[in-house]
DNA sequence: ACCCGCATAGGTAGTACTACGGATCCGGAA
DNA sequence: TTCCGGATCCGTAGTACTACCTATGCGGGT
């Protein structure tokens, strides 16, 4: 699904992505609103998002789009490289950022990237993630506000460390392993996942695995 | 150029690699301090470097051989998902990070990406990445429907019954509740069970559930 | 200085699952 | 008819998880 204000791109972006039966773009969409209000209609893997449109940012769509369709993918797309956009789509939930400027090459890689469930980010924009990386802490702030655009979703709640611990439940890890993994005793392993549970309330693997995929920290499938 | 101690582990990532014409490992090195000699005699496009070596972690490392080859681009290689690691081989300049555990495909995948440029975190890392760019923000969830357009696999091979016990199995249901559900005894569904993990060579709940939610057979979150 | 959350680790029970083994009945295929 | 796979049960052992509890050390914030 291609989101943007210039029916000159959008086009563009349908003639980089060739073939339909590797990409097919199942709708395009002027501006967010719009977008926002035809996602659970035309149900696409991978949304293909304009930073800069009028009438809203595109970034303020992220989240809506994430909420009507969990599942979705997100690239933004700008021609900007300013830090402060790079990572405010990181913080929005966008799985990764193009620089218009890139080559159709680099696009079909950073769709197929995203559709894999990886993050993408074009090379010049290292350097800013690194950047932010290390100011991590100043950041924290803002991205508290950012959150409360969301709904506050169950995995909120969890630290970093049961996050970490979930992932390797759901991915099929015994507490050992985990212990191991993780160089800590099958006992503190145990701590966290039952703290995480009763955050959480569930109990059982298959609900922590399926809630771990709903929310993105592991993938479905071996 | 492949630097790990153990020479199985490079012997295992020469053999996944594959064709010498698409990718040529131009030399090994068992330690940093080789690697750091010998990168700029071999001038190799991509480092695939072990993060935890005896005589000082890779990630020490990297900064040596960026000063050493400029041009060379770093992909680490590592059985730790820690943000930790993962984080502090962003800040040493490394431009990816994969899990040793990935698969082959994974791995030929994150040398092409990092080779063309761009930066490669297996998806596992994503949600450690993202929280420390922009706090406990719930990130969207992952493309549960993307493996679904390649997935010949498994589910045909079981039973009508087998892949009920599986949805039972997957919603997080106890033997006992399945037992009682279907009105069969719970010795009879671990029978089922057992005959389903051993077709689908899965031994664990969660297992099951990623693969359940793969095939269509329930949803993800509750 | 004090409190609280977090990560760490252990104790103790009870429950659930994994992994073998074997058995009966029934219906369809050879 | 014979044979086989599917569905139904059972026994036994070992492993893993769930659910309580307590406790220490550390860092951040008041």
């Amino acid at each position: 699904m291609v989101v943007d204000d210039h029916s000159v791109v959008r086009e563009g972006i349908r003639h980089v992505l060739g073939d339909p039966a590797q990409f097919n773009v199942v709708g395009e969409s002027p501006n967010a609103a719009d977008a926002i209000a035809r996602i659970t209609d035309w149900a696409p893997h991978v949304v293909v998002l304009d930073v800069s449109m009028p009438g809203g940012s595109g970034l303020h769509a992220v989240a809506e789009l994430l909420e009507r369709a969990p599942a979705v993918r997100i690239l933004m797309l700008s021609v900007h490289d300013d830090a402060e956009y790079v990572l405010e789509s990181v913080r929005t939930g966008a799985h990764g950022y193009l620089r218009k400027d890139s080559t159709p090459a680099e696009l079909r890689t950073a769709i197929m990237t995203v559709h894999a469930g990886d993050v993408y980010y074009s090379s010049q924009l290292t350097g800013v993630l690194a950047e932010a990386l290390r100011g991590r802490v100043a950041q924290g702030a803002q991205a508290a506000q950012a959150a409360q655009v969301q709904a506050p979703k169950a995995a909120d709640v969890l630290t970093a460390r049961e996050r970490e611990i979930l992932a390797h439940v759901a991915e099929g890890a015994t507490n050992r392993e985990i212990g191991t993994r993780l160089g800590i005793s099958t006992r503190t392993v145990e701590a966290h996942r039952d703290s995480l549970m009763r955050k959480l309330g569930i109990r059982t693997v298959a609900g922590l695995t399926r809630l771990a995929i709903e929310q993105g920290i592991v993938r479905p499938g071996t």
